[in-house]
DNA sequence: CGGCCAATTGATTAAACTCAATCTGCGTGG
DNA sequence: CCACGCAGATTGAGTTTAATCAATTGGCCG
């Protein structure tokens, strides 16, 4: 039932340059010159309060955006006023890789808890994409990697209950955050709301309240302080026929 | 309550190529150059069978997959034995474009309908990518694409009704064919089975069946011989909360 | 004429939703 | 220091949507 306590060690990632390098140093396949040239893409950064809109469905989209700090959703707003969110954009995650080639958003993205976010020309990615192909393979595998977690979601959203839909997502959420460094051993930082919760999965706010009630008077997890604990990861994976390998395998 | 007949005409792209060469075409970016190196690219063809899975969830994926005809799906198995769809590929549409930085594949594909495949070498996109940037522009805008497609499953699945759920995923395809121009009016190829069609949009069977049998009745759509016909187009999107600009949306 | 796959229908159960309070922790102004 | 307000979490009760189980039907092909 228990976990060795050292699973955190196995992978750990450098700890130095912002979010998105230590992400593609995991993968190690960065020279000292991209990394250079990826940092000094990230030289103007704007600053985040909580809740603010920073794309909208809809507007065109000028500009791309790093998350170097802090959470973001990607989210869809319903005429009905029901929301659904999309996706987390974790630190070193991109926003609107792709931004120039489409006329306008089709998605909203707001901070979910303070962000810095590193304000990037399209252009200038196009230019990382010709200049440093190791880097263009870097970016390949996240919009790989991204492409993997929007199709994880709908599996999630289609065919879980609503207890592994919970756990499904945790386990995501941990596995990414492990990639750069911010989980801590078995526990992860959970900065949504139980509202965001139920907007991420799809679920009414009072039925996620039951089933994470349920969880954690089973033990599976414990929540403490905007902190979520994983008490038996294996069953976890079981129970919500997570794969981990969904989120990792990088090839050359 | 009666759409124009000629709605199909504003946009016709051109016949000739293959279908990704349509689809691109849709853009208007192409030059001679461009679209003679991307027939160049599917010279080598396969055919399959009905049901034929051609990509596995967790064996690596040594190529690429362009779709020239027919329709194949995207899905998941859990050892539920419960199946996911996640989305069509439709002629013109790409299988595994950044097939080379994933060590394994992260979801199946199969054939829906009979279908013929151009098997690329994915090194051969990458250089796609260096030598004809309008190429690359449009291979990106497919990226963009397909990531609000995924986005638009999401929110399907997670907070639309069942009948909204059919009449939003109709009018995807349905606008996803008028680009490749194998529309028909307001009629549509819908090769899928009841069956398929619940395991996209997260219903059961006879979930799924009683819903259609609805929609029939309320006069919405008319279904006849593997084709739907979408008889209140307007309506119909309000209903479902359907966002076209999602779908289109290119820009240089 | 079988056999098979897909579609359809009936009956019952279960998961999840909605509505409506209430509770709790926390920060702020008096 | 305390009352107030607020956002987020929790609980209760009743309803609805959708799932499950179980046949049956319709069309097509060998």
């Amino acid at each position: 039932m228990n976990m060795p306590e050292t699973i955190e060690k196995e992978f750990a990632p450098p700890v130095t340059g912002s979010a998105l390098t230590r992400k593609l140093n995991a993968l190690r396949l960065l020279s000292g010159d991209a990394v250079e040239f990826l940092e000094s893409l990230q030289t103007r950064t704007i600053e985040l309060d909580v809740g603010k809109e920073f794309v909208t469905d809809g507007e065109p989209m000028k500009t791309s955006f790093i998350l170097q700090s802090g959470w973001a959703i990607r989210f869809a707003l319903l005429s009905s006023g029901r929301r659904q969110i999309i996706s987390y954009a974790l630190p070193g995650d991109i926003l609107g890789l792709h931004a120039d080639f489409r006329r306008t958003a089709s998605y909203s993205a707001a901070a979910l808890t303070p962000v810095r976010l590193a304000v990037v020309e399209p252009k200038r990615l196009v230019d990382l994409y010709r200049l440093y192909p190791a880097v263009a393979a870097g970016l390949s595998w996240c919009s790989a990697r991204e492409h993997s977690i929007l199709g994880d979601q709908a599996v999630r959203l289609g065919r879980l209950a609503a207890d592994q839909r919970i756990i499904h997502l945790l386990l995501e959420l941990w596995h990414r955050l492990k990639l750069i460094g911010e989980n801590d051993g078995r526990r992860l930082d959970a900065p949504m709301t139980q509202n965001d919760l139920a907007d991420t999965l799809g679920l009414s706010l009072v039925h996620t309240n039951r089933q994470l009630a349920k969880l954690r008077r089973a033990g599976h997890i414990t929540v403490e302080r905007g902190q979520v604990r994983l008490n038996d990861f294996d069953q976890l994976i079981e129970m919500s026929e997570f794969n981990p390998d969904h989120l990792q395998g990088f090839s050359l």
